[in-house]
DNA sequence: GATGAATGAGGCTTCATTCAT
DNA sequence: AATGAATGAAGCCTCATTCAT
């Protein structure tokens, strides 16, 4: 049961270090913050975290694991459906995760060019987050070209565009946060990936 | 404000901080390193700039400014021809700036959350410049909707959408840098948001 | 706190001490890794010692116990013996005790002169051991006097002088390690003692 | 003259290290306290040296080479006198040095098997002071050799003898102080050396 | 103006000790 | 009596900013 307690300590300093990152950004959070929010004292994060990269890696994977798992599983799930559908449904997966975790993602973002910095340390790598994403969105367009339902050119420049559009997603509600949830977007994404903004017979 | 950057100095200062913040982030450069990089001493940056931030802000100003007196230039004169060329001339132009400052611009995105943290201070607002940016992606896409080159439907998330795509362009460039200018993908980032990446007559 | 040292914990404990502090220092042995050695829990060192420094008081009593034990016993049965032959008998006592406990004296002479410093406490005093070999030291040497062979002049600094023999010895030693047993040098320091380094007929 | 300034920062830094580290042990002493005697704050140490252990470092080197430039020229001044006299010389003006600077001596003799301890660094060597005076010792006792003064029998261990001898002097002193100077010891300590304690016609 | 040494608040980390299980 | 997670005071180091020269 003393497992247990720890278990409990170590998803408290998580969820507390998620809070702290998310507000304070990857080199503004404290030590003592995350602490305080966590309800324990500097020293136990160093029982359960090697060093505040540590921490941080540990926030990462843990939350990154979620997220890929999610993924995964709708991948799978709807591996007989038609691209459009998986499509879409991958993307209303990663915009639901954006949501539940907004303030987190944001710094992952932030951190998305963190190897330019010389940050306090090599240890972390935040951002392979956002690059395991990734390689799902290319499996998943490799797909939709396959089938036909994505054309063939220019196709090297579509994963990096998906991305964009969906961290333009996040990133816009967080700069003007409008309550609605991005989840309920996924549809105006996948229509604007496949026909684009141009008012040629979209409809059809 | 203005004349200050006539200053021979001032100038020097401010490239050795566009290479400092884009090296070591927003948060990491040190203002050591900038007087360093300048060829000063520390107490020279205090007799030019108030402060770390206001250098900062500075920098920010001065590069927006170049990028935008370009946009609204390239703006005008392009302003009879017909939409398809004038954004692409705008797309070119932006990302023509984005060649040439690679690595400031890194940290611009890395700060377009900056609000959502509690950083070293609240007086600059480096994504400003992307605020700017944005203004006149949304200013042009209304032409285009005026001029019956975009849908009308779902247009409140193109200008994000765009924002996302250009971000993604110079994003991808920094992750695994090609060699290949970013503005000659000028054709690439028109024809996906024209279009889309579905396969359905781009050409008709 | 002689009882004590019956539980085979106790025993346990001490001997991790031991090693820990010879391989550590007297500052920088830790409680986690003495119970590391010893194979019980923090809490368990706590349960048996009073603190830190009562574990190493207790540590320095029970190996000075073991020490004096040996010289008194050496003095006693040699009590009869020439002055000579008494005092290479200490002299190898002494050195002998130096072999099996390498380690541990090191800190002892490290912290020969720890009452000049602040150090973490001050209750314990681990040079108390060297004081009272030097005590044996000198009722030794004043027998010596008494019987003759030893001068009386410059008397007052044998003791210290041949304290710092000894110490020189097991210093070389760990400094340089030879594999040589230090006991096998007491005839050198004996016949460096009474007759010097000079060349004048020592045979004689 | 402010390079005069920063000479006389660092010498009062040197200064007060000394102080401290003499008073609080290798381990014990604290940079706010080194700072706080030398009348800087604690960002001045660092802008004078990297870290604490170079801070120690630089103090030794500063002291060994006093010393050693002192020694040298006592044996170079002194080349030509009997090797007796040259010998005296030589203790007398370790023992001068020892007068000098007796605190800070304690810490160098604590930390003469600093090798065996894990300590907080392993760039400072401060016994390499110690190791210097030897080999000046190693290289006089050849002499006396050669010139038939001491014996060959058991020279390997005269320098370590001597070492101890001296250092003997030096502890004792530091125990119970007698406001004696130790240079007056100097005789005594050759006297022993080349005669012993023996009573065996040392007026010969 | 330029200089750069000095400042000191603020952040990270360690480790002896406690105490609920 | 043993356990080991939690505690928090204390120490090291950084770096934006100041100011006498």
């Amino acid at each position: 049961m003393r497992e247990r307690l720890k278990g409990e300590t170590q998803r408290a300093i998580l969820q507390a270090a998620e809070e702290a990152f998310g507000e304070s950004g990857l080199t503004g959070a404290r030590m003592d913050d995350i602490a305080a929010r966590a309800g324990v004292s500097v020293g136990t994060l160093y029982n359960h975290f090697e060093d505040r990269d540590a921490l941080l890696a540990e926030l990462v994977a843990s939350r990154r694991e979620d997220l890929l798992t999610r993924l995964d599983s709708v991948l799978t799930a709807s591996d007989k459906e038609p691209f459009g559908a998986q499509f879409e449904q991958f993307v209303r997966a990663v915009l639901e995760h954006f949501d539940s975790h907004k303030a987190f993602l944001a710094i992952l973002l932030e951190s998305e060019h963190a190897h330019v910095q010389a940050s306090r340390s090599q240890k972390s790598r935040p951002d392979a987050a956002l690059l395991e994403i990734r390689r799902r969105v290319e499996e998943l367009l490799v797909r939709g070209r396959i089938v036909g339902v994505l054309r063939p050119e220019g196709a090297d420049l579509f994963p990096s565009f998906l991305m964009g559009m969906l961290k333009a997603t996040l990133s816009t509600e967080l700069s003007a946060p409008t309550g609605v949830s991005l989840a309920s977007r996924a549809p105006a994404v996948v229509l604007f990936f496949l026909h684009g903004a141009g008012a040629h017979g979209v409809e059809a």
